[in-house]
RNA sequence: GCGAAAGUGGCGGAAUUGGCAGACGCGCUGGACUUAGGAUCCAGUGAGGUUAAACUCGUAGGGGUUCGAGUCCCCUCUUUCGCACCA
């Protein structure tokens, strides 16, 4: 028979809502404790992978509780975005209504898993009353001088039509629709985080985050260091100053390699209008896409430009080439080409018939110029360099850096990988950007008492090309806040990652009508504990929100220094070995599971498959072994309960306790032992939920506990009275039931966690293994405080032992304590 | 190409510091029971070997350190992930 799951779970959430007891207080006696999961897009449908995310979070929440924290974990929803724009124009709706539709079926669901939610604290990006404060800070942000405007080439999805940031293009692609990105010459929006790159790349504040996403961090911001060297154009004496991470090779400078948007190529393009190689070649490269003229397998071409500039460490002539190998939102934008030492620039000389001039020599003098295949890119001995001659090339990196300052030429410097967050959306649903365009006085802030600048209702979504926005004037035109005269609003909305990179401080405070939240609550309570996501976060959201918690650490909002002290990154739920999705073909519905199973059962499968930052693959057998062990827990509670409280209230005493109940007793506390160091200090939830199984086992291995006497049905109660506590973190629902059962007025967070006794995790006697060079041959039960020199001779004289010395003596014998004898023998 | 992580039964996975490899679950085999259920209970289950033992082999492959290695060191292979003209 089945337990009545359905009643158990319906009855237990309701009794948590009313008791309230997932709403952490603003204030509280005892320890705070910030579990947070990454917000869902509300979709409208709780799907497997959402179920095993939270089931994480809520288990950590109720563990926490347990301990006897102050408990926050609270839920939103990041709403905006094209997912609900595209929806509502391909069903004729309007996002607002789509969105608020979704976000109710998605809470009903969430409920149903049991999650320990306060709800009183959920916030939705779409909503006025958070995006107010998004355009808030946006201000701040921008009084501080770290949002502009630039024109540049951007990356444009011509499926979404909006622009992308670098981090949400892969490999050429757009990140959500997978279409091809084009470049588009637009002026958009940018928040300067690489003023913040240097602190980005310290993650000394942080307690504990997975190495590989602090690396992947670290490698996006990818910083190097090397020298700026100015060069000076030949006649003018215009300098170009370059980037490079090998001032040692400076001697061996036969190029000088610009890409086309240089601003010296675009004055020379200016000056000869009729030079058409020069024009073609820069046209053909401008508006060659991204992917393709980045792509290492690119073939490198140039237009020579007919200048020359001075290498100012040897007054070579150099000659100027236009290339489309150089990227000029990178270091300084100009690259000086030492072929023989670089393989780029290698090709590229070969190709065009440039010099090639060896200055760095390998160790055995090997390095033939007529020779070489390929550039020459390790450390070497200097050659051809004047006074560096002779020296190795590391250190002759910093002595020629230190020329050039001395000099004049040039200083050590550092350059980013990481590029300024362009934050502009050409879409309708999205965070209005807070500006006024005005005739007269240009850029225009929107005052904060006008703040939110609302998304207008009446738009067509779907009806234009462009942002939607443009075709609401009424909304569109509005006077200047300075000088009163017609102006228009920006239409570009941000960026949703703006959005999500500070939900996590407005939980602190959600319903603050005046500010973001206020200070001292955001001090209370940040930074998050401990944060719960998908590692598809691990280089946006994550470094998003870091910039974001260090800017208003800046303002004095916050006092730390990083918004997440502990995370994990969760797996994923696979099917058949790949990601579950409709178009495969292989997705679980968890409405069903719970329907059918209960939400425990799914929660204790998906905890229990394998350890949380890995990926679990469904199985039905599996979710089925999850279902069979709740039932065989609640038919052994339910059975015997009256038994079970009969026991708990006999007097404890060692006397007259059978060996089997003895061992039960060990059994029991051994397993409280391994939980608590699984549960709680590991994050090892499947695990802790082995060592549930493995006391629940050792309990029904005892049979007709009836015939018990006091004292042994004592040891009886307390074992089965661990396992609710045991399963509340994972399977909250019955374990509160069972609790109950067993005759207790408190609900289980408030009980405290489950006890052992040290005392009783040590066994009277002990099994030592017996090794002779390594192999076991024979085993010894011994009392637990049987001296060394004892088990030596104990060890010798058993009956397997002598038979395998037969022929061999033994020349050391070393006891390890508590656990072997390891025999050394030879002939 | 560069960087990182991982590789354990038929499967998911255990093994806290080098100390009985395979906990726990699934699956499978045999049995009991039956209100035939997506039951329940009992026994078994790494491979070889044996009536049963003994014994041998076994944590991707090869070498090493050690009384003792899944765990530490070196090499190779495979897989996954990240980055990839970044000067």
């Amino acid at each position: 028979m089945e337990y009545p799951f359905g009643a158990i779970e319906r009855k237990w959430q309701q009794v948590w809502k009313e008791k309230k007891i997932f709403n952490a207080p603003q204030k509280s006696d005892k320890p705070k404790y910030y579990v947070l999961s990454m917000f869902p897009y509300p979709s409208g449908v709780l799907h497997i992978g959402h179920a095993s995310n939270y089931s994480i979070g809520d288990a950590v929440t109720r563990l926490k509780l347990m301990e006897g924290y102050s408990v926050m974990q609270p839920m939103g929803y990041d709403s905006f975005g094209m997912p609900a724009e595209n929806y509502a124009i391909l069903h004729n709706s309007h996002p607002r209504l789509t969105t608020e539709e979704n976000i109710a079926a998605m809470r009903i669901q969430f409920d149903g898993m049991g999650f320990g939610l306060d709800w009183e604290r959920e916030v939705s990006t779409c909503r006025p009353d958070y995006y107010r404060w998004g355009q808030f800070i946006f201000k701040r942000l921008y009084e501080k001088g770290l949002v502009y405007r630039k024109k540049s080439y951007q990356n444009w999805c011509e499926e979404c039509q909006t622009v992308l940031a670098n981090e949400q293009v892969e490999d050429g692609h757009c990140w959500r629709c997978n279409s091809a990105v084009e470049q588009k010459d637009l002026e958009q929006w940018y928040f300067r985080i690489t003023k913040y790159a240097d602190e980005l790349l310290d993650f000394s504040k942080v307690i504990d985050w997975p190495e590989r996403v602090m690396t992947m961090q670290k490698n996006w911001i990818g910083k190097s260091a090397g020298a700026k060297i100015d060069f000076c154009m030949e006649g003018s004496g215009e300098k170009i100053p370059i980037f490079t991470t090998r001032p040692d090779t400076i001697y061996g400078v036969t190029f000088m390699a610009l890409p086309p948007e240089h601003p010296l190529v675009q004055d020379w393009l200016a000056e000869e209008p009729n030079n058409k190689a020069l024009h073609d070649f820069c046209r053909k490269v401008i508006n060659e896409d991204k992917v393709q003229r980045s792509s290492a397998e690119a073939i490198k071409e140039g237009v020579f430009s007919g200048r020359y500039c001075i290498n100012p460490f040897n007054g070579d002539r150099v000659q100027i080439w236009i290339t489309n190998y150089v990227l000029m939102d990178y270091g300084t934008g100009a690259v000086m080409a030492v072929p023989a030492h670089d393989q780029r620039d290698f090709d590229f000389a070969k190709k065009y018939d440039i010099p090639i001039k060896i200055v760095i020599q390998k160790p055995d003098n090997s390095l033939i110029l007529n020779e070489m295949l390929e550039a020459y890119t390790e450390p070497g001995i200097m050659a051809n360099s004047d006074k560096f001659n002779g020296m190795d090339s590391e250190p002759a990196k910093a002595a020629i850096t230190a020329w050039a300052k001395t000099n004049g030429w040039g200083e050590q410097t550092f350059t980013y990988r990481l590029r300024d967050w362009g934050i502009s959306r050409q879409r309708y649903w999205g965070n209005p950007i807070p500006v006024i365009h005005c005739p007269q006085c240009g850029i225009v802030l929107v005052p904060d008492s006008d703040l939110p600048v609302k998304l207008p209702d009446n738009v067509q979504v779907g009806k234009t090309t462009g942002n939607p926005l443009l075709s609401v004037p009424e909304w569109l035109n509005v006077p200047c806040p300075q000088c009163g005269e017609p102006a228009r609003r920006e239409t570009d909305t941000m960026d949703t990652f703006v959005d999500s990179s500070w939900y996590y401080a407005r939980y602190a405070d959600p319903q603050n009508p005046d500010m973001p939240f206020d200070p001292e609550l955001a001090r209370h309570w940040l930074p998050v504990d401990q944060y719960i996501g998908g590692i598809e976060h691990a280089v946006m959201h994550l470094m998003y929100a870091r910039f974001f918690h260090k800017f208003m650490r800046d303002l004095g909002w916050v006092n730390s220094d990083e918004p997440f002290a502990r995370l994990l990154t969760q797996g994923m739920v696979t099917k058949d070995g790949a990601k579950m999705s409709k178009s495969k073909g292989n997705t679980v519905d968890p409405q069903y599971i719970i329907d059918r199973f209960g939400a425990d059962t799914l929660r204790v499968f998906l905890l229990f498959a394998s350890p949380p930052e890995k990926d679990v693959e469904w199985s039905d057998d599996g979710m089925m072994g999850a279902f069979r062990f709740l039932n065989r827990v609640w038919r052994l509670i339910d059975t015997h309960k009256e038994l079970i409280i009969q026991g708990m209230n006999s007097s404890d005493s060692d006397a007259g306790i059978s060996e089997a109940i003895s061992e039960l007793r060990f059994e029991a506390h051994h397993a409280i032992y391994r939980w608590l160091e699984d549960a709680l200090q590991r994050m090892q939830y499947n695990t802790a939920i082995a060592s549930s199984m493995e006391l629940l086992n050792a309990i029904i291995k005892l049979k007709e506990p009836e015939k018990l006497n006091a004292a042994e049905l004592k040891v009886y109660a307390f074992a089965c009275a661990a396992l609710p506590k045991m399963l509340y973190p994972f399977a909250p629902h019955l374990a509160e039931e069972l609790w109950q059962t067993l005759g207790y007025d408190k609900l289980l967070h408030e009980s405290g966690l489950p006890v052992y006794e040290p005392r009783y995790l040590i066994h009277n006697s002990i099994t030592y293994v017996v090794q002779i060079n390594g192999k076991i041959r024979g085993k010894l039960e011994v009392a637990a405080d049987t001296d060394s020199e004892t088990l030596k001779t104990m060890a010798l004289a058993v009956e397997n032992v002598q038979r395998s010395l037969e022929g061999f003596s033994v020349k050391k014998i070393i006891v390890v304590p508590g656990k072997m004898v390891s025999i050394v023998a030879g002939r």
